[in-house]
Parts: C-alpha cells; structure tokens; sequence
DNA sequence: ATCCGCAGGTTCAAATTTGAACTATGAACG
DNA sequence: CGTTCATAGTTCAAATTTGAACCTGCGGAT
C-alpha cells in the first residue's frame, strides 16, 4: 500500500532550491550583521519590527508571532537586547501585559545597521532576480507561508 | 550620502514572504518529523543523504557541505544517531577521513520516516504551487543558492 | 465576594549550536 | 626516511533554543 506520491525531478529541483536558499541566505545575513553591528539577524528582526510598529513598542506575543519565533526564545533575546540597552521594557497601557520599546540607543543602532543590512539582501537575492521573479515568488511563497499561519491559529510555544 | 537603496513595496514583499516561508515551512517539516519519528529534520537530511550516496556512505566534511551545516553540529548530530544505531562510523576506504553509513536499522527507519515526511513538503509547499511557479522558484531561487555556494569555497566553518 | 480558567510572560533544565582550539594523519618534498 | 603542511574530525566551553512548568492578574460565572 504505497501510495506515496513521491517527488519528480523538477518538484525536487524546486524543493532543494528552496531548502538550500533559506539556509544559505539566512547564513549570511547572520554574517553580515554579525560582523558589521554585532546583532544577529533575530536581533535586529526584533528591533526593525518595534521600529515598523506604529507605536513604536509591542508585547512580547506580537513580537514572538510576527517573529515566528518561540516565547521563551524571544523573553532571552529582549533580555539580551535590554541589557545592551538598545531596548526597554514596560508595562503595556492600553492592556495587560507588557511592551518593548526602542531606546533611543536602539534607535540609532538599527538606523546604523540597516543600510548594510538592506545592501547585503539585495546582494544575496533581491538583485539576483528579476522583476517577474520577485512577482511570482512574492505570490507563491506568500500563499505557502498564509496557509501556514492560519494552520497555526491559537497555537502557542 | 545616503547612497542606500531601500527596497520597494514589491521587494518587500517577496523578501518578506521568502524569509516567512522558509522559517514556516521548516518548523512544519520538524514538528511532523520529532511526532512521527523522532527525528529532527537534521537528522533526517543526514540519513536521507546517506542514502542517496552512490556508495550508501559520505564522509563528514561532504555531508556538511551537502547539508550546509557546521563540522561540529554534525559530528554531535551523527554522534546521536549513532547511540540510535541509525548509523555507523567507520574508517574511509578510498581515502583518508571518516565515513557515516546507514545501518541496516537506520535504513528501516528512513524508509518509514520517508512517506509521511514527503507527503507533508507535498502538503506545505510543493503542492501549493503551480507547475509554472515551482519553475521559476526553482530558477531563481537555485540562482540565489549557487551564487553563495560559490562565493563560500574554500570556506571552512 | 470567591472560585475558575486562561492569557501573557517568565523561569528552568535539557538539548542543540557555535566557533575556536586541538589532534591526528596523509601528502609533498628534500 | 624525516620534516612540514594542509586537511579531516573532534572536543570543549559558551551562547542559544526548546518545551514544559510555573507565576500573575483579570474577567466572568456562581
């Protein structure tokens, strides 16, 4: 009773290009911002997320969501970065629970680190495509990782 | 001189959607893997290279490059499938170095893993897309991917 | 009021990952 | 042969990640 579909050529192509893009480029944009600002890449994920928030803070869970990343993960990670002083924590005013916020520090970290960081995504992949590339795959992968998020809807690490 | 070029609504969306899939789509992979199996998606890319080996055997340092993975996490990795007797060291014939090997155990259990684990990249990604874009994610996204591997000869972690 | 249940966060131990040192062995060369 | 080098793997401590257990404040039902 095999009934397993198993992968043709070009699905398999598909696939390892896939699997070994978001390692390789995860990889060196770790590099990258290691090596330039001694943030590693969730770090300044964490703190370019505050920056994007119009409030310019948000609650540990929106962060861990937005992220992707577990609860605990993110509970060191702001530790880390709050010991850095790039970031502050805080009870949350219009609910319960608490925010992050940029401190001033971080502000201008983020602002010293992003051009090099924006540099090196476009080095590794935004300027290795073409316009109908980026479309396609803008399209494509953002249905794969929807479909993924609304899996996941109440589930919490 | 602000000579940085900050990427555009559309840029950003691909970026943001590549980056979101493949943290989504791995965690999915892993979660399936560690219910089903018990193995991590790791250690299932290390057996199923093993298996795809001409000779059934690869020696440390390829199976690193194969997997982009540092020498030290896979030789703790191939420690723990060993104590698992999924596979087995053993002194490299044709040159000098180590090899890992499926053992006939580890091959039961990579044949076992394999339906479930195929059927779930089906689910998640590969048939989510459409034939004409796992075609061009396949080109462009393997573009991206060979672009780095060069760029990292030589290059030793 | 009091008791539940739970959402938001943290803590803690265990597992994993990293990177830098270190060891060992084969290859090239005199 | 003996020396020197580069390569293949391992080891070790430190950093990070995980998941489960644990606080805590709060709303609603009784």
């Amino acid at each position: 009773m095999d009934h397993t579909r198993w992968l043709d050529a070009e699905e398999m192509r598909m696939w390892t290009a896939f699997l070994g893009a978001g390692t390789l480029v995860d990889r060196e944009l770790d590099l990258q911002l290691k090596e330039e600002t001694g943030l590693t890449h969730l770090q300044y994920g964490i703190m370019a997320a505050l920056s994007d928030s119009p409030r310019g803070a948000m609650r540990m869970t929106e962060l861990a969501e937005r992220l992707i990343n577990s609860k605990s993960g993110l509970t060191y990670q702001v530790g880390q970065l709050e010991k850095a002083g790039l970031v502050r924590r805080k009870p949350c005013d219009w609910t319960r629970g608490i925010v992050a916020e940029l401190t001033d520090e971080g502000r201008a970290a983020l602002e010293r680190a992003a051009p090099g960081h924006v540099a090196k995504v476009r080095e590794v992949i935004v300027d290795v495509l073409t316009p109908e590339e980026r479309r396609v795959i803008a399209d494509a992968l953002g249905r794969v990782r929807d479909r993924l998020l609304e899996g996941e809807e109440g589930t919490c690490w």
